[in-house]
DNA sequence: CTAGATTTGTTCGTATGTATC
DNA sequence: TGATACATACGAACAAATCTA
């Protein structure tokens, strides 16, 4: 009853063939984004089958973020490049059964993010600059409210998202960037639970501030050098809250 | 006329309400994977749509690999883990118009393979044990054929491959799969242009030895520190490879 | 092995909403 | 404002897959 078949369809379904075939078309013929699709009815005529079987199959390149639908003249499905946030989403649904803990972000952080900062280093604008020198100043005043103190840690997150997405290297930029978000995710879920840590706030700023003035100097060994030992630092204040909080509520260190 | 508008549509699908119905259920009551969704019919009922509507819905949660669907008598939508071929498609869409080169897959495995070998050596089994030593065997012997040499390039990504499936964090898991997933279709890709590169082959052959013989003795920090050396031996190959393909084949560097 | 029950899969026709011209 | 072209949604009917007796 409950043994577990190899599942093998043994009829492939007709809107996953068109799904196939669309995306070899644009594999093939090197569409750009913002191409456009043919619409519904040609569709219908090309693959031989009903309106609602191209639209099951618009919808799935639609989920996967390959294609944008538009409705009204000059409409239909255009090619889109996957935005961040679908990418992310859907690796997200890829962990939901294994939650991340908080260590193993930063472990993972420990080992990207001085990379990220030394490839960022070499291509962040003058406009970036004073983005990340906002940043480090919210965080520079002791925090008053409970409101605050959450706002400040994010502005710490933003510091580091906004160096991952100027990294050259794609795949670095994205990990950058994702890993950050789960720590914000993380921060935002547990909040309530979450006690001061003064020392790691002060850390934090100050490799902040010390990192700006590198990357301004365009040191781009320096800004790696600095990233690393605030990772460790990070990590480090990390292993002690998860400590703090496993002697409160005993057995809840993860999630 | 093709001014990039934003696009802000004003009313919410009805399927995407359901999906994201579905998924508030499932994280707030801990369904866990293999639970059953309602039918079809229920969820007709319980959000007062049509069946087109849930089937969309239901398509798209199965897009993103959360669900699967079965035909007959105790069939119907169940929770699934997502499979790792799902996510990593999903992020190959998110990378197709910014192809990861060579060298910056290498970049980031020689930060993160030291570290999925640290893990890994911890908790591989004896079985597991006897596969690397088998993928090891495979690339012992010369390559007499073009095939051959193919082949035992795969064999040596295997063997990272396994090493990452029993790394204990799940995105240090997934990443070092991933880039040896990446690897492996540059390598199917271009390999009609591939030189014979007998010195590289001969180098990733005994780091991995040595490298089976750290893990097997379970010495953590020395597995770490071989996997370094190798890839950073790999980083330089590569990097001597491209200077060569760029010789063939001016401004084909890339992909 | 067959027949029937159950549930998803596919199609058609129609109606409605919405953005562009 | 209205016409047009397209996506969105509904309902009914039928097809196909799969389990059970």
């Amino acid at each position: 009853m409950n043994n577990k078949n190899l599942r093998i369809p043994k009829r492939i379904k007709r809107s996953d063939q068109i799904v196939e075939s669309v995306k070899r078309w644009v594999a093939l013929n090197k569409v750009q984004p913002g191409d456009r699709l043919p619409n519904e009815r040609e569709l219908m005529e090309q693959f031989e089958c009903s309106k609602g079987t191209v639209r099951e199959a618009l919808k799935s390149l639609e989920v996967q973020g390959l294609i944008s639908v538009r409705t009204g003249p000059n409409g239909g499905a255009i090619l889109e490049r996957v935005p961040y946030d679908k990418a992310s989403e859907l690796l997200r649904n890829f962990l939901h059964f294994d939650q991340p803990t908080g260590p193993e972000i930063y472990a993972l952080r420990t080992l990207v993010e001085p990379e990220i900062a030394a490839l960022a280093t070499a291509r962040v604008t003058e406009a970036d600059l004073e983005d990340l020198d906002a940043l480090v100043k919210r965080c520079e005043v002791a925090p008053k409210t409970f409101e605050e103190r959450i706002e400040q840690r994010i502005a710490e997150l933003d510091f580091h998202i906004l160096l991952a997405q100027r990294c050259d290297n794609p795949m670095l930029a994205f990990i950058g960037r994702f890993l950050n978000d789960m720590l914000r995710d993380l921060l935002i879920f547990k909040k309530s639970a979450l006690p001061e840590q003064l020392e790691f706030s002060a850390a934090n700023c100050n490799y902040h501030k010390q990192l700006l003035e590198a990357i301004r100097a365009r040191n781009v060994s320096g800004a790696r050098k600095l990233m690393h030992e605030h990772m460790k630092s990070a990590e480090h204040f990390n292993h002690e809250l998860e400590g703090q909080l496993s002697q409160h509520f005993l057995g809840a260190t993860n999630s």
